[in-house]
DNA sequence: CCAAAAAATGTGCTCGAACACACTAAAATA
DNA sequence: TATTTTAGTGTGTTCGAGCACATTTTTTGG
């Protein structure tokens, strides 16, 4: 008696075979007037959904997924997305996605060239990219598109109407969830916005932190507090830092803009007499180290996992059951603390 | 090419019949020695997956699923709810699911022993519960199960093995993650965590959390802090709270264990002239409201729109699918200031 | 050694949607 | 009027898993 109504039934209602309430269904014409009319009639008041699963039975092709992303060995920050990448394969495997990860190095532009021909080449369905190389990256997807293949991006976003969608975080706004955060725990005093990263790559997204930090003093015309910026490069940050922190005796926060903040927290625990507050971003193992001492006294959680794992199911969302897919996804920008950590990295 | 294997080519590969593969997959015996060692070899190297589209297919049946809930109307809280069932409802259209919600009043146990009487009547096939009501709720469990109804429970734990998963957040856990919060943000002095609720439905829920939030404080050894607790009922609450303001002047952060926090949030904007720091729970518009102005610090985030929607949506993985489902699901316990509030509010 | 019982195996149908193809009936053309 | 064309309709098969039932093979007992 609870039976979901299928074409035959609709078709029976109709007075027609399932045949012709299929072409009425797909709008594929040789429908008569009369025809048309009964079957349309039926369809107003019996509220008829297609049976997904029946639908995806006949249709028995794999659709190929390629996910390039920098290497986690090179950047850490980009391991929580193997195991979004896995519980993905896992959740769909029943569904016919055969998923694929590509590295790239992440500080080497010809890699990320390279990579992306190699699956060019391959000619998958759709690629899930981490276009953190701006130029670069817009290339790629252009190519891609020239041979139809669909693309998805995700962390960084590319000015494209190629892109199908990109699942991400509002950078400016995490900006200014540190922002609040640093105007509840700091002293009064000078606040430093440190970028620290080991190449140009991050450019783009530590200008849009930056921007929502400095907007959210600035709206609040709060005086408490004096904003300095500081570019920190891999090679010679330590001494830099140690100098800049002699300069600036009176810090009472820091604002790390990348996942780098433990290289600062490891500074700060050894030499720094009066409390400094730190935020940073990132659930990195050293990172939430100093969370748990307390050196680091935030982490903003940019969730990669989630970033992937999503940026795939919208995949099988797509193909398997040909759904619309929106064109911008923004996560929840996390507040992590010592204690609520472990149920971010999961 | 690159096609799943079916059973089928089990079968092939394995020189038998479909029927027989079958057998073995179901462990359904009547299987040769022979037969069955030539199966299980295939097996072993070809990693066969059931497709669960198939698989459903022939299952045509409509599964009915009642959640079971306060009225938000009573109490804003589950408010989130009702747009976490619609989100389902909607994601699951495709699937076999009918789901329909029932309110009960949270301050009447009466009114939930009658709605869970109207519901065991309709002999759905899950009933997903708030068991607000330990004792009544327990009953009712038991009352389902001798029906052979499936109960999953969201928000409150119901102690039974009977029920099938509870979705939820670990209230201790919770209440160390405030006084983390508190830590940071409140000056030394006296620190209030302040029950405030209308019956005693929350008391589980309430002393849970205050027992992590001293737990923290406790194993800190932090004596920066002196904690006292205070009840609050809504009768009188305001003429208490007052009160207990004046005989504390050395208040510095309040922990108020419910949703309520918008009450207190009322009266310290209008008496207090020192910081006073407030943690309170949950994104009502109310509390969000006073967020935005400062007076409340940080909400943590119940999540309870995205309890049903897991409640639901396990019930689809294990009507629909037939995968098994854990027992206890803990959610992340969200920070929330007013710079993230609106993403977890959609 | 043969018949009956038991065990093992294979066949064929179902589910719902999709689509190719066969078929009917009416209209157009010779 | 006979024949072709075309619009309209219905039938039958496919997908993969699951299960009832038919069929074959093996074992048992008289």
């Amino acid at each position: 008696m609870n039976k979901k109504l299928t074409i035959k039934d609709i078709a029976q209602l109709a007075g027609v075979s399932k045949g012709t309430v299929d072409r009425v269904l797909h709008k594929r014409g040789k429908v008569s007037q009369k025809a048309l009319d009964s079957i349309n009639a039926v369809l107003e008041q019996a509220d008829y959904e297609p049976n997904l699963i029946a639908r995806n039975l006949k249709n028995n092709k794999i659709y190929t997924v390629c996910v390039v992303l920098p290497d986690p060995a090179s950047d850490s920050f980009w391991l929580p997305c193997i195991k979004g990448i896995e519980e993905a394969k896992k959740e769909f495997k029943a569904f016919n996605l055969s998923i694929s990860t590509y590295y790239f190095d992440p500080e080497n532009t010809e890699s990320f060239i390279a990579v992306n021909k190699t699956v060019l080449d391959l000619a998958p369905d759709a690629v899930l990219l981490a276009p953190i190389f701006y130029k670069e990256a817009q290339n790629a997807v252009e190519k891609y598109n020239k041979h139809n293949i669909l693309v998805n991006t995700f962390n960084n976003q590319v000015e494209s109407g190629e892109v199908k969608n990109f699942v991400g975080q509002d950078l400016q706004q995490s900006g200014r969830i540190a922002a609040k955060l640093m105007e509840v725990i700091a002293q009064k005093g000078q606040i430093a916005i440190i970028h620290i990263d080991e190449k140009f790559k991050n450019a783009i997204h530590m200008q849009e932190k930056e921007k929502g930090f400095r907007n959210y003093f600035a709206q609040k015309e709060n005086a408490d507090y004096n904003i300095i910026t500081l570019n920190l490069k891999r090679t010679n940050y330590e001494i830099k830092f140690t100098d800049f922190l002699k300069e600036n005796p009176s810090l009472t926060g820091l604002f790390i803009t990348t996942s780098k903040a433990y290289q600062i927290a490891e500074i700060i625990q050894e030499t720094s007499q009066n409390k400094i507050s730190i935020i940073g971003y990132d659930l990195l193992d050293k990172n939430i180290n100093y969370l748990n001492q307390g050196t680091i006294d935030f982490l903003i959680n940019q969730n990669p996992k989630q970033q992937v794992y999503l940026g795939i199911s919208f995949l099988v969302d797509y193909f398997v059951f040909g759904k619309e897919i929106n064109n911008t996804t923004l996560l929840p920008i996390d507040i992590v603390n010592s204690e609520n950590a472990s149920y971010y990295m999961e």
